[in-house]
DNA sequence: GCACCGCTAAACAAAA
DNA sequence: TTTTTGTTTAGCGGTG
């Protein structure tokens, strides 16, 4: 595709220099002629597609399908620069007929299947007198074939209503009639045995039935969800979706002659079988002998049903709560433009706002930072998801970043706001941050770990972090560099920059502590000596309190950002030892960077801990950030992630730990 | 303009 | 000898 292959080319070209950060686009005089400029070499350059501009390709009506074609992704800007208007309306109508294609072939094999399902259906009746009587059989199959029908043409009519699809008069249909045809009588067998087996199976079955007939006459999400499932793709808030990736491994069977959908690279695709057939027809042999009709088969096409099930009913979850996104964000294409907007004017509009303030337009903006225009190179996390579209707010600023971001408030002078503007722009502000956030934060986490976007964190405060989720308190540095490839993708590369950056950080400031281990030297952090690190400009200063006033909404959500950061990935809000006992009032005295002393607060929060009640949380928010990380709780608060986001898969640190070699990373 | 902060780079030394 | 670890210095950019 021309745009994947766009996209690589960007991916590939060299883009060391074009670093956001100004860390990595400090001039080479630094010395060495950059030799140890690996890090520089490419830090934030990755063509993904940030969140935020996921959201501004909405805005503009860009398919994002097409943005989303490309592997790796690729940034509006870059899009817009490689392909013209008409371009780009062609590459809209290339993704319209294909995904056209795919859900025609979709129904078409659904209801290949059905009909399949049913002419067998109608010979076992003749083989096999004894088994109990067809007409149910019949009846449901008809049912659900005349179901998908319409679900067919309800879907495609949806579709072209919504402007996704544009159908030529009298295509809107799949030529039912002609589907059956197309099967080879592998296929009939095996769906005889499958259809055939026993009385479960036909439950499920009717069951199926009575959804579809549910489902037909509801909503049309849902009959969209139905269809969804063979084409793997991301669904997307304007409702399109990816569909580069090819349909499921059955469907690319089907139509060749001589094969067969449960057959393919020359095993058996019997749910735990996976037998070697060198060719078809010992395939088929050995589905006759090894999956004949018996209890076993019967049952792992009870579980297969019930797999398919389930994802469809998962699907078409999703797909009502992309609806109803969608509705709440009125998705109109013709917003105006974020990029173009005047940041500033941005900025303080919004840093006045509470958290749950959005645009005047009614749409959550993308953030934007004031001082680093959005780039492909810094992108943030968790602005993709759904709770964030709600609460795109404030604009990071320096001033109030110092506050309030209490990872890496005010350490950051890299311009990096491009990037941490991402978290509090992730907080969901209608709702309690901390109902909200968990499920922010476990993204926020998840695009850390994956995407090499740099942390928005100072390198002191993500060394603090490292050492205190450790149940000792400690770690070697072998162990805290472990720690940054573990949880953040960008820290694996540009190894000799950024750990020469953690040494300079461990030897630099005096809240690192290097003790002598039995097993070595381990650093500890002096919480005393961190906290004094950054001064409490905030009670002296009016200017400092004035913003932090008008950056209460940045705050909240800052701290809520960072609380769950620390929820989700931070664990160190467990110890009993780091509980800060000091009361929300006496909260005010440090503004601080580490993700822990937010986090620890939320935390305590969410744990229904007296020291500040959601009201009040949610009423001064600004307390918690400005909570001293003190609070230190190893428990990770998971329960909480789950309640408060269902769907949202709790990243694991152990997992990650087990799937991630750091050791090799560096 | 200045101070401060954070980052990067580099040199150097000591230990493993 | 090489690598790792730790320390220190320098310079840069951003912010207040």
């Amino acid at each position: 595709m021309m745009v994947e292959s766009a996209s690589e080319t960007i991916r590939s070209a060299p883009s060391g220099q074009n670093g956001v950060s100004s860390i990595n686009n400090q001039p080479d005089g630094g010395g060495g002629g950059g030799g140890g400029r690996e890090g520089a070499a490419s830090g934030d350059s990755n063509g993904e597609l940030s969140p935020v501009e996921l959201l501004h390709f909405q805005q503009q009506q860009v398919p994002v399908s097409v943005a989303m074609m490309s592997p790796q992704m690729i940034t509006p800007q870059q899009m817009q620069q490689i392909l013209s208007p008409p371009q780009l309306q062609a590459l809209l109508q290339q993704q319209q007929a294909i995904m056209l294609q795919q859900l025609q072939e979709y129904y078409k094999k659904q209801q290949e299947q059905l009909h399949l399902q049913l002419l067998t259906q109608q010979q076992a009746g003749k083989q096999q007198p004894k088994e109990q009587p067809l007409g149910n059989k019949q009846l449901a199959f008809q049912q659900q074939l005349l179901q998908m029908q319409q679900l067919q043409q309800q879907h495609l009519l949806n579709l072209q209503r919504q402007g996704l699809v544009s159908l030529p008069p009298g295509q809107g249909t799949v030529p039912l009639q002609t589907l059956p045809q197309a099967v080879c009588p592998s296929d009939l067998q095996q769906l005889w045995k499958e259809v055939t087996a026993t009385q479960p199976v036909e439950d499920s079955i009717k069951q199926e039935g009575l959804d579809l007939t549910t489902n037909t006459s509801n909503s049309t999400s849902f009959s969209a969800a139905k269809v969804s499932p063979p084409i793997s793709h991301h669904p997307l808030p304007n409702g399109q979706s990816t569909m580069h990736t090819p349909r499921r491994d059955s469907s690319s069977h089907e139509e060749t002659p001589g094969s067969h959908p449960l057959y393919g690279h020359g095993e058996c695709k019997w749910p735990g079988c996976e037998t070697l057939c060198e060719d078809l027809g010992q395939f088929v042999k050995h589905l006759n002998t090894e999956h004949a009709l018996d209890d076993r088969s019967t049952a792992q096409c009870r579980v297969q049903m019930q797999v398919v099930q389930q994802l469809e009913i998962q699907l078409a979850k999703e797909s009502e709560r992309l609806q109803a996104m969608m509705a709440h964000l009125h998705m109109r294409p013709s917003e105006p433009k974020p990029f173009s907007q005047p940041l500033n004017l941005v900025s303080s509009a919004t840093l006045s706002k509470s958290t749950s303030d959005t645009f005047p337009d009614g749409l959550p903006h993308p953030p934007t930072s004031a001082t680093a225009p959005i780039t492909p190179l810094r992108q943030g996390p968790s602005v993709i998801s759904s709770s964030t579209l709600h609460s795109v707010g404030p604009i990071r600023r320096r001033n109030s970043e110092k506050f309030c971001t209490p990872i890496s408030s005010g350490e950051r002078r890299d311009g990096a706001a491009g990037l941490a503007v991402q978290p509090e722009g992730g907080m969901p502000s209608p709702l309690h941050p901390l109902l909200v956030l968990p499920a922010e934060l476990a993204q926020n986490h998840e695009f850390y770990k994956n995407a090499d976007v740099r942390p928005p964190f100072t390198y002191a405060s993500l060394i603090r972090q490292a050492i205190l989720e450790t149940p000792d308190r400690q770690l070697t540095l072998k162990e805290i560099y472990n720690w940054f490839t573990r949880m953040f993708a960008y820290f694996r590369r540009n190894t000799a920059t950024w750990k020469n950056a953690v040494r300079h950080n461990l030897s630099l400031h005096k809240c690192f502590v290097r003790v002598e281990n039995v097993k070595g030297a381990v650093w500890t952090v002096d919480e005393h000596e961190y906290q004094k690190r950054r001064p409490p400009k905030m009670t002296g200063s009016p200017t400092l309190v004035k913003n932090m006033i008008s950056g209460l909404g940045y705050g909240a959500l800052n701290a809520s950002y960072q609380a769950a950061l620390a929820e989700s990935s931070f664990p160190l809000l467990n110890s009993p030892t780091m509980i800060n006992t000091s009361s929300a009032s006496g909260m005010l005295h440090v503004g601080h960077d580490d993700v822990s002393s937010t986090v620890e607060q939320v935390n305590s929060n969410g744990s229904s801990s007296p020291r500040l009640s959601p009201q009040q949380y949610s009423s001064h928010p600004v307390h918690v950030k400005e909570e001293p990380a003190e609070a230190e709780d190893d428990n990770r608060p998971v329960s909480l992630l789950a309640t408060a986001t269902q769907n949202v898969t709790i990243p694991d640190d152990r997992d990650l730990e087990e799937e991630l070699p750091v050791e090799d990373l560096s």
